[in-house]
DNA sequence: TTGTACGCGTTATCAA
DNA sequence: TTGATAACGCGTACAA
């Protein structure tokens, strides 16, 4: 046994190896590893003086080396647009409990709502080998070719809240469309008539879907679509600020009465172009969300909006993406995520 | 050239690697791997037509085997003891920008405020040969020998908000018995005289140190302590909901006039059993948190409190660990963030 | 400028 | 029940 003591280029201990136990063991690196994942045949006083030296000297599995043989690293990309929209935490959560249940770990990225960012941790989360992906895309997307390529690649992409439908991916999230349809319509119901929409960008399917709910409501209840009141707002309350200053420019006879938000962030931002023109919510004008964050239902007038349950999106987006990574299911599912209307004071409704 | 396709155990193709592209260019292995990484010593020429090929047949370099052979992963470990407090997101984000500029990846794990299971997500984060760690401790730790076995074994450690100084890791965050003092103070100052305190865990370096604050402020103004009026919450609103239930149990004569929380979070379920109980605040009640989350601004009554930068002390953090994992500085060090006083209405000082 | 041999720490395979 | 050997994909050291 000669034991060299060569590299010590790391100031600290070395940290011990299989084949440093073995070698204190007397056996071969196999029998430690046989022993150390309790796998059989293995003789039970060798288990225990191995588990013992292990122990002992605070052996720490290589979980690289392993990776690497393995072909498997047991651990998901996580893709985040924007970690500050407090949607994303509560989703994260939801992962993070299915992934840690099952065994995986996360790699978290984030896009910060930028396409090119984005391409690259993809890129970044596939040299690390994650054993498959968890997006919901940047608002700036306009290709989707680095999905296909990381799908064709071998790593299985599952989307969440902003989804990508036709590339063979499962995705997981509320349905846009039926609930926009269901805050707009409860808008309707009591008699607005020009309702606005703030909007998100086309390319991304909540933007997309969210628009539609809107148009379908206003079609069925026989109101007219006025292109004049249907702003880009992207999906930020700057956005949302910006957007409502638009709508609050227009001559007083063509004002909204109401106005639909893509999500609960851009209502914050009309909200607050709302109060800097001294007008009222809901009084002058009625303002509903979707997504009930935490902040919606505590904000001066509580905003009526989508309760999107955020928690159960993450942990079913992960569920299904590792059933994918392990072969138990075949993707291209859509799931869809109940939600339901919570009605509060800045609809005027009550 | 005998090239046996032999395993095919993923059902996709299988990925290029150094090898396979350097018998398609017919050059070796490490002309490849030079050309890949920019390195000289290869002929103009040769790097072109390696480069092609790579892009040609989506090459991604593979950092399992590269982390494996270069002893580092380019990779940080971060312990976030709640995800959904929505102190911690602006944290990760501050960590995910130092981290994201450095090129390094971060693996995002949850303690849940559990010690077991922070303990076994950082094992398990040593096993993924992470660079260094970023934690916050969980609210139930008592022993700091997980933190030490990973010093020891060469990982760093830089803790941020919820630190442990006395073992020789950074710690970053606001100086949390000066800001305690800021705020029970305020109170004092403006003739408040049962000053309660929601208070951490004393094991958590938050929880001890604001209630030191509370208790000097109280000591300067030569107000008494009364230990009925000094409650444990814990870090979440459901503790400072049933911590307050306990002080308005108190017979009237004795109730305090104004709470300090250990953070907002705790304020929140104070407000919420102060509403409970039909009582006013500020008028019957005040109350003062620490953190300033996007919440306290906009709650029924906005929470005066101490403003955290949680996005600076996670860029900090991060930046302290690179700068340590790269060895360009040493461990140990104490760096404290600035905090100020936000005075809203909930202290009823205006 | 390019290539060869070896090692990183682990697991699979097959022989003992 | 155990062990020797060959991968896994890449980088370092040194030879050509």
């Amino acid at each position: 046994m000669k034991k060299k003591k060569k590299r010590n280029s790391r100031k600290s201990l070395k940290r011990v190896t299989s084949k440093g136990i073995a070698s204190r063991v007397g056996v071969s690196v196999m029998t430690v590893s046989r022993a150390l994942n309790n796998r059989p045949y293995v003789g039970e006083r060798t288990r225990r003086r191995i588990l013992k030296v292990a122990k002992e000297f605070g052996y720490s599995p290589n979980h690289i080396a392993r990776s690497l043989v393995m072909q498997r690293t047991e651990t998901l990309g996580v893709v985040v647009p924007e970690i500050s929209h407090s949607f994303f935490p509560e989703v994260i959560k939801g992962i993070e409990q299915a992934a840690y249940s099952a065994g995986y770990h996360l790699i978290l990225t984030h896009s910060a709502e930028d396409e090119a960012r984005e391409k690259d941790v993809i890129s970044t989360l596939e040299s690390k080998r994650v054993d498959g992906l968890l997006i919901s895309t940047a608002q700036t997307v306009t290709s989707h070719k680095t999905y296909l390529d990381a799908i064709r690649m071998g790593t299985p992409i599952v989307f969440y809240d902003r989804v990508v439908t036709d590339i063979g991916a499962s995705c997981v999230g509320i349905n846009d469309e039926e609930c926009c349809y269901m805050v707009t319509d409860h808008l309707a119901e009591h008699g607005y008539k020009a309702i606005a929409h703030l909007c998100g960008p086309a390319s991304v399917s909540i933007g997309r879907d969210r628009l539609k709910g809107y148009r379908k409501s206003l079609s069925r209840r026989g109101l007219k679509l006025r292109p004049d009141l249907v702003i880009r707002s992207g999906f930020s309350e700057e956005g949302g600020y910006a957007a409502t200053q638009t709508l609050l420019r227009l001559p007083q006879i063509s004002r909204p009465d109401a106005i639909v938000a893509v999500n609960d962030l851009a209502a914050f931002g009309a909200m607050r172009a709302i109060a800097e023109h001294k007008l009222r919510i809901p009084e002058d004008i009625a303002i509903v969300g979707m997504g009930d964050v935490a902040m919606a239902a505590v904000v001066s007038t509580p905003l009526t909006t989508i309760q999107q349950p955020a928690f159960e999106i993450g942990k079913t987006a992960a569920e299904t993406l590792i059933s994918e990574v392990e072969g138990r299911t075949k993707p291209g599912k859509r799931i869809i995520i109940g939600a339901r209307l919570a009605i509060r004071k800045s609809c005027g409704c009550s």
